[in-house]
Order: C-alpha cells, then structure tokens, then sequence
DNA sequence: CTAGATTTGTCCGTATGTATC
DNA sequence: GGATACATACGGACAAATCTA
C-alpha cells in the first residue's frame, strides 16, 4: 500500500478508536511529517483524501481538525446498511419491502445479522462501515439499552442513521415507526362501538422501548384514564405468562372484558387462550399482523410496511441531501383496522 | 483563481465544445505542461479535479481519456435543475408537486426559464450546469425537433437526465408522462357507456410529439379503427381552429357526435364552443385538467401531478444510485376520470 | 517474448501566497 | 506586525503499468 493511504488509515484508526476526537485538531502537517518521517506532499495527500471523504475539514491558518457535524452527511445511497435480526418475521416482512424499495432506486441493501443487539452496540461494526465508506445505516433497536453516545459518535464523523420501528427522541437519528397513539385509539373505539363491557389493555413489564410507552399511554388516553392496564413481564416466555396472566384475570373476576394486546406475540397467545377455553365472551384486538393469527377471530392493526419501507427510504435520501442543514424527526406512520374472521387452527 | 483551476476551465470548455470527444485521449500530463506552460504538479491537479468530477479517467501507462459513459452518474440530488416554460398553467402545477417532493428529501430545484425551447436546446446552459456541478436535470420537452445528439453527449460526461411528459424511445434519458393509452381507453369508455352516437376524436396537425401520436393511436384502437379523427393545425391559435373546425363538421354534418379532445387548451376552446352554441346533444371529454373548465360540463381524465413529480424524483435517485448499470426507461402514471358539472361561465 | 519507450502514480525538497490568531 | 498553518506552485526523481517495435 502507498504511503499516502498507509497514513490516511493510520489517522482514521485514530480518530474512530477516539485518539482524536469530534472537533479535535489534529497535527499539523509539518508535525505529521516529521513524526512519520514523510514529505509534506505525502502527508497533504492522506488528509486531502480524508476531506474529500468528510472525515477531516482544514481552514487556513487555523489547522486541520476532525469532522464535528451536528447534521447529516452528504453521500452516496449506492450501498446501505441494515442492522437487524433478519430471521424475525416482523422484520423480516419490513426487510423485503425496504429491499424492494432500494432497489428500485438502484441502492444496494446489505444485510447485518443482529443477535441480541450484539452487532447493534459493536463499534467494530461501524468502523469498518465507515472504512468501506458505508454512510447509510437503517437500524431496528429491540432494546431499550442503546448506546446513542456511539451513534452520535458516528453522526459526527459522517454516518446517517434511521431507527426503524421505534420513534425515539434523539438527535442523533431519523426515526420511522408506527403512530401508536392511532393504532390504540382506532382499536379501541373498534371494542368500544362493537362490543360490550369493560377494555382492558395487556403490555409488558419492564420494557421501556418507545412503543410500548406510548401504547400504554395511549391506551390511558383513550379511556380516559380509567382503563385498567395488566402486564406480563418482558424476556420471559410469551405464550406462558400470557395463558397465565388471563388465567388469573378470570379468577380474579376481572374477565370478561374485551383485550388491547400491545403486540402481535402476547395477541397471539391471547387468541389461542380464547379458543382453547371457548372463552367467546371476550372480543380481542391486537397491534400487529402475523400470520398466524388468520385463524383465529380477532381485530389487527395491520403494520403498512411497504410505506414504512419507503419512509425510511426517503429519510436515508433526505439526509443525504439535506447535509448540515438536516435535523432529526420522527415520522409516524398509519396502519390499517384488518376484521380477521378466523378459519379456526388445523 | 488559481492556476490549476484555470487549466481545468480550460479543458473543460474544450471537452464540451467538443474539441476533445468522448473517449479520446487527452495530451500527456507532459504535453500539457509544455503547452500552458507549467508545473506537472499543477497540470496533475487540474486533472485531479476533472477525475474527481467523473469528467475523465486516467490509466497509467496509457493516458487520460475523456468519459464515456453509457449509464447514469453518480453523483448527489442536491441540486437539480428544471428546464421549462415555467408560465405554463399545466407546468406550473408540475413544478409546485416537484418543488415539494425534491424539498422535503433535502434536494434544491431550480428553475431555468425556457422560452419556446429555446434554453432547451442551449449548449452554453447545460455548459454552465457541468461547470457548477449540477448533474440533474429535468427537462419538458414541447417540441418534436429535439437535439438528442447533445443529450446523449451531455449524458455521456455525467448529466442525469429525466425527460417530463412525452414518454420518448430514448436512450439518453428516462420519460415520465401521462399513460395515454389509459387516457383515451378510459374516456372512450366513458363516452360509450353513457352516451349515444358516434364518438371522434380531435387532435393536432402537424405535431409529432409522442403523446399526441400516442393518443392518436389509441383512440384508433378503441374505436377497433373505425373512429374518425379530425386535426386542427398545430401552431395557429388553438380556440379559433377549434371553433371553425366544429363549425365545419356541423355543417357537413359530422356533427352531432361526442367529442375526445387530445388536450386541455382544445378541449376548452370546444367547451366554449359548445356552450356558445347551445349544442347540448354532444357530449365532451378531455385529456388534461385546466381550472378553466370547471364552467363546463365535461369528462376529464387528469394527469396525476403529485404522483407525476415523485415519479420524476424517483427517476433520478434511480439514476444516482444505479451509475453505469442505468437502463433508460419510460415510466407511464394513469390519472383519473374526473366529471365536471359546470356551473355556467360568470 | 523481450526490450525499450511512453505515460501515469508516487514521492521528495523547496518556495511563496494568504488566512488566522 | 509577527508567528503559525494551510494553499498553491515549481523542479526533479523513480516506480509501475502499458504499448510498440
């Protein structure tokens, strides 16, 4: 390899590793040249290299110093890069519409196996983005734990981000997720106009994620405040604590009620409790479409992945374009009421 | 201005006027040293610049060739520019979709006025774009005697070029327009279905613009070829021609009979036509919405304009991301059949 | 296939201009 | 004004790829 690159990358391992930091300056070329012993054509030539890729900014008289951009960065949409546990089927479902999507427009998607949030918190994973001049991250957080000081580490040397699926309130990237406030109002006046009785929401315990807040929250909109709300903790297995939890709910008297399932799992589990105990008494809605649940009667808010797909697409162009002038947003967007009338299990 | 981007200019300048054509070698870095008289170092920057800007490629041990590029560039949306008759009612309304769509994705339109195609064809404006890196350009052909030869040159040093309204057989460039096949099925269906009598269709003499040869030939095959069609000169004052022609046929008694208008300032000039002469036994339909007509009883099939301007945009990230495996293509959008009840001129 | 000429790629030392502090 | 640091420019040298005789 050339001098000129074995320094540009010598320079760039610095900067991301945080020997250099966001806004940092670096040495002056004549320092450079004399602590890699190379001519200052050299060195002048690994830093123009870096300008050109955003890494670095050089004002006259002042010095040269490391990239610090509160906006997006200008690129290229060629390649992107999306960071998720490809096998799940929800995103799975996302995964084939944005690739449509891409691809259509002519960008390249790569996929990223994420397990358990492993590849998602790994700096490694970015750098070498970054190395391969990958500008375009798509990511679908699972957890509530993210490191956003990495990600706005990476915003600030150059990388544009969209959080998928979630609408967080960060700085640090687009988000594109479903307006759950509208998903819990339009399943509720569903319970409320078409059936008797009290609703009663079910979410998770222990998961602070976006969405669940703010279906719960909804959920205590929509009734008023009045609304009882159960949970079954978050990590454990669905269908179990579920079949438990309804279980209880009926000794305790609290059942019938119509259900407010805050997602397709615990709507899944819940539908097939109903039919293994004939429970008809009990109208169910849920949050989400899987494929499974056309067997069972029940009311879904149907996820619109193909215009989330686009969405997200678009914000990836807008970031591109709008450069430093970019700031971040979410972007809800609206599903579709699905009357699933159940053709009863196999 | 430096010494290395005044060399540049210059080649550049020679490149586009043709001096240099496409995939001819430039002179050694050598040669142009002696002949400007200069340092390589400085001749190798200027070419730098030019390499950086897809303009040339060079191979060492073989030269520096001028680019020749069957695909698209890429290049970034952060500009592009619109070449039209921007007074134009039917443009205008164009521009207002598209200006929306490039400017919620971050992209800045600008607009170069063009007077009876006069800019269109204009080698010093497209000159000046390459020169200002503006590599977008959409442009609104309204004339058949367009100059594809410098398209393609234009295409073949790095434009990115959408051609709006006419879906032409080009391969320098992608079409978006009016499914005009759509169009007239639609309307002829609608004149059949609800009305007696003949139908005709009325278009242009002498315009051999693809969407009105198109339209043309659709209504011959909706009329199984048995559809008589009659042509007012293209170029003269279209509300004069339009009235001496339904003149002409009532007289010669073609008239009565239901009439498919080939474009908007037609089919209002025979609205006008109708409603001045109380003909109520002939029914109208029209291609192209214009505000006017909402006086007149008619059938509209309208161009859909948001869908039209997206498609458009869409074009040219295709063209960005896709680079040298760009094919050309043309992208057809239906409109809608609009029935407009006039409520009588003011 | 080889040898030599050609052309670009990389690199060095040096000098002057210009913006910033 | 002076010191500092980047921008531009010059001349020269060798390496690597390509073409040609």
């Amino acid at each position: 390899m050339s001098l000129y690159l074995t320094l540009k990358d010598e320079i760039v391992k610095q900067i991301l590793n945080g020997t250099y930091k966001s806004g940092d300056v670096l040495p002056t070329e004549q320092a450079l040249c004399q602590t890699y012993e190379l001519s200052r054509v050299t060195v002048r030539k690994a830093l123009e290299e870096m300008k050109k890729e955003g890494l670095v900014t050089s004002v006259q008289g002042q010095g040269t110093v490391v990239s610090f951009r509160k906006g997006a960065f200008t690129s290229s949409l060629e390649i992107i890069a999306l960071v998720a546990a490809v096998h799940n089927p929800f995103f799975a479902s996302f995964m084939e519409h944005f690739e449509r999507v891409a691809e259509e427009n002519g960008s390249l998607v790569l996929f990223k196996q994420d397990f358990q949030g492993q590849a998602f918190a790994s700096h490694e994973l970015y750098y070498r983005f970054i190395k391969k001049n990958i500008r375009n991250v798509v990511l679908w957080p699972q957890t509530e734990h993210i490191d956003f000081e990495l990600l706005n580490r990476l915003r600030s040397i150059g990388m544009n981000l969209v959080l998928f699926d979630q609408l967080f309130e960060t700085n640090v990237a687009d988000s594109v997720g479903l307006d759950n406030r509208h998903a819990v109002t339009e399943l509720y006046g569903q319970l409320r106009s078409g059936f008797e009785g009290e609703i009663i929401y079910i979410g998770y315990e222990g998961l602070n994620l976006p969405s669940e807040l703010q279906r719960d929250q909804a959920f205590q909109e929509a009734s008023g405040g009045k609304g009882r709300r159960f949970r079954i903790p978050w990590g454990g297995d669905v269908e179990r604590e579920t079949t438990a939890l309804l279980l209880r709910l009926r000794e305790e008297g609290v059942l019938p009620a119509n259900l407010l399932c805050c997602n397709g799992p615990v709507g899944l589990a819940a539908a097939r409790c109903l039919e293994s105990f004939g429970w008809q008494d009990i109208a169910l809605t849920v949050i989400d479409f899987l494929p499974e649940m056309a067997k069972y009667p029940m009311i879904v808010y149907q996820q619109p992945m193909r215009e989330m797909a686009e969405k997200t697409y678009q914000r990836l162009i807008a970031q591109n374009n709008q450069g430093e002038l970019w700031l971040p947003g979410r972007y809800p967007v609206q599903g579709e009421v699905l009357h699933v009338k159940g053709n009863g299990p196999q």
